[in-house]
DNA sequence: CGCGCGATTGAGTAATTTCAAATCTAGTGG
DNA sequence: CCACTAGATTTGAAATTACTCAATCGCGCG
């Protein structure tokens, strides 16, 4: 819990007490690698911030092809935000590619949370601002920039995760085949 | 104004005075076809809501080919949200397929008005949550599908936004060239 | 009428995918 | 400790897709 204080306060700041009701909203969940947090179609009524492991947010096309729309590790959210903002079955599934260690805050709490208190909606608005941002820089990568430059930015932005993803999965994320991916030279 | 009372009630209520407090941290700007909202390299303070026209956003990489991140017609938001939010230098131009008239307001405004407001608070967290999954959306299509499928998918999400685009723009939008685009049946 | 720009068409080329086979690796049980 | 298997990765070669470059078409406007 501690280090989630320490997340929302890269923010915005918390009092003793505020921060002992906010994380009054939270449990938490354990999960092993394989595990699902999320499958296709069902409800999603909770979004996730990940303490310890690692996950994988994606969607199976109908040619059985996965596409993975995020990863998340320790610090980071996780949900299927298209579900859980509109109500609606989930379009992707998520599971644990490591075993993982997540605190979990309902859509009721959270937005308890954030009519009764500025600082923690202030804090979910930037975060979701800079999301935003991080997306439309992946969308650049994606229009612009051949297999080789999409594996050395995320090289750059993010070594410690491809140390933790097998390629297949790399692959998936950044768009092309896994041979492909595999006659990079990789730096 | 009138418009944009109507564009944040559909999200959150406000009392006549608290519309006309937040209206009162809008300006407005008027630009012509091909003039710039925003240049690269430039300060950017300020975030747009688009009355009347349309604009696009967009990247020019080192080849010279433009990858254009958004389009943003009556009723959308439009920015370099990248410069905006860390107070940067724009990193991407933003210009006008046709005459645009625009509200205008400024980071610290916003700012305030999230501050002292719950409910314009919170209309931009959801509107900001509600574009991170459009954005999630449009690089699942980048990541899944065939030009074919990108244009029927724009298509069916955006009919009149078609209309008033030069296909050229709607190439680069979806990420490919122009004479693939053209080669493309279109329903 | 003719210019200029955007859109289309054609042909050849480059990049990536696909399919198939070979290699490597980690974990398991004898 | 070693052999064995399943899974992941790499490599090779052919096929596909989209790109590039070039030429042509079509339309609106002065």
């Amino acid at each position: 819990m501690n280090k989630l204080r320490q997340h929302i306060e890269k923010i915005t700041t918390l009092t003793d007490e505020e921060f002992e009701y906010v994380s009054s909203m939270f449990s938490t969940k354990k999960l092993r690698k394989h595990q699902f947090l999320i499958q296709e179609d069902h409800e999603v009524i909770n979004d996730y911030w990940v303490v310890k492991g690692l996950l994988k947010a994606y969607h199976i096309d109908e040619d059985g092809k996965m596409h993975i729309l995020q990863f998340a590790m320790e610090d980071w959210w996780i949900s299927d935000y298209q579900a859980y903002n509109n109500q609606t079955p989930a379009t992707i599934a998520i599971d644990c590619i490591e075993d993982a260690e997540l605190l979990v805050i309902s859509r009721d709490n959270k937005e308890k949370l954030c009519s009764e208190m500025h600082n923690v909606a202030n804090f979910f608005r930037k975060k979701s601002n800079i999301g935003y941002v991080a997306l439309q820089q992946r969308i650049l990568l994606l229009l612009n920039k051949n297999p080789q430059e999409r594996y050395n930015r995320l090289f750059q932005l993010n070594p410690q995760l491809l140390q933790r993803l097998p390629k297949t999965l790399l692959a998936s994320y950044l768009g092309v085949s896994r041979e492909t991916l595999s006659r990079l030279s990789h730096p």
